[in-house]
DNA sequence: CAGTGGTCTAGACCACATA
DNA sequence: ATGTGGTCTAGACCACTGA
């Protein structure tokens, strides 16, 4: 059963309390507290349990929607959503993508500091290169087992503090209002490197998958960009494909 | 100049006003009527001229936020994203996909058969195990060199003949009515086996990326299963990644 | 029918940008 | 200092679901 109550919550954080309930049904979600399919308590329950408005809460809730770990049917109730047969690839990070697959998400942090970007990176994020950045290296594991090594780095202007990334990057960018909505990836199968096989625990020359990430805001600035490496045995990437999308959008048209 | 005024509103209309709004600001958009770079007018603007409460304001402009068209800034105002390239992978089959690239696309065939579907292969397609499949297997060279090894799997109803299948599988399919509009991929590393190895001159053990595709019609019919084996040191996958859009509404059909 | 999510309001206070 | 977006509230009515 949900644990909620408001003496989880920290009106003087400046973490906004929409976002403070998402984390806490995300983290619950997460323990296996409540199951696929089973349905969250009512927005007018959980506003009355957690003392804070029902607007508020649909807003916490919304983030997880659009995360897909939640999924509302008007007149009938909030439901944990099925990992099955998740639509494709979307913009999520990696704790949402692993719920989506049904396993636990978790971290063991490698380096997390401030520096100057590298050329590589100036160039990835479109950045001055005298313009500070923030790393963040982790071990990503999945269930416990080390799945894949994630490195991201962001200009320090979408970060000023570095302390509060908890468990989930995107959630930190999209409470300074800097959540990507659009993202170019890119896939590169390759061998595991020394040093990652053993951060991995595999054997050097294993089937790494290499994804570079980096992610946009609307007006086109960069905010991410992050290269990870995948166990190929462990990890597939799912993405759908389309026609040219015949959106209205014009590609530039006069007039 | 933005045109924007409560009579264009309808209290009646079955479309939420946060929509309503988000389309008429669209269409000017779009219309040209306000370009690149520009300010929005502020919420508490277009609230008072619109008639609505800021709050609906503001959710008719995170829908269009989260599309892309506008950026906010805090403190500062909203505003016109640029607009961005249309990169990213599309259902494009090889030959397309390695002009894009600015290579020579080319083939060596390996098999050209009709038979049953394996079990998986049925399973993939969702298709009868009696009714027959074309078998298509070959390596992809660019710039004369190997690149892949392919070998597409589509149910013979599709493609009546064998033998016109020249440059582009894709071609043919469209010469039947039978072009997959949608498709799912799904991306693994690994290593080359012997086999692989020597079709792609490469040693054994080296990274290769797997491809799995499936392509659809637009009525949901599977016709293609294709699995390709791509050389890791060669080949690397690009995909565009966005938020869900939440449009669940109509394109003005119905009513 | 009662209970759920979906929409909307009017007003408040805060944090940030700009001048 | 002013104006902007960011968050939050308490209450209301509607539309839908399901017993």
């Amino acid at each position: 059963m949900l644990q909620i109550d408001r003496a989880q919550l920290d009106d003087r954080s400046p973490t906004p309390l929409y976002l403070q309930l998402a984390d806490m049904i995300r983290a619950q979600i997460m323990d296996g507290a409540i199951g696929t399919g089973d349905a969250l308590p009512s927005e007018r329950e959980l506003s009355e349990a957690v003392g804070i408005s029902r607007v508020t809460v649909r807003k916490g809730i919304e983030t997880l929607l659009r995360e897909g770990l939640l999924s509302r049917k008007h007149g009938s109730g909030t439901y944990i959503a099925p990992r099955i047969e998740q639509p494709a690839a979307l913009l999520a990070g990696f704790s949402a993508d692993m719920i989506n697959r049904g396993q636990k998400p978790g971290s063991i942090w490698i380096d997390r500091s401030m520096g100057l970007p590298t050329p590589e990176e100036a160039l990835a994020l479109a950045l001055s290169p005298d313009l500070h950045v923030q790393r963040f290296a982790r071990v990503r594991t999945a269930n416990d087992e080390p799945l894949a090594i994630e490195r991201a780095v962001i200009p320090a202007q979408f970060l000023p503090g570095v302390a509060e990334i908890g468990a989930s990057l995107y959630a930190a960018l999209e409470a300074h209002g800097a959540r990507p909505v659009r993202g170019l990836q890119r896939l590169q199968a390759s061998l595991a490197t020394a040093a990652e096989a053993k951060l991995l625990s595999i054997p050097p020359g294993s089937a790494i998958l290499r994804i570079e990430r980096r992610g946009f805001l609307a007006n086109g600035t960069a905010v991410e960009f992050t290269r990870s490496a995948y166990r190929g045995d462990r990890y597939d990437f799912v993405t759908e494909v389309r026609e040219p999308r015949s959106d209205k959008r014009v590609t530039e048209a006069g007039k």
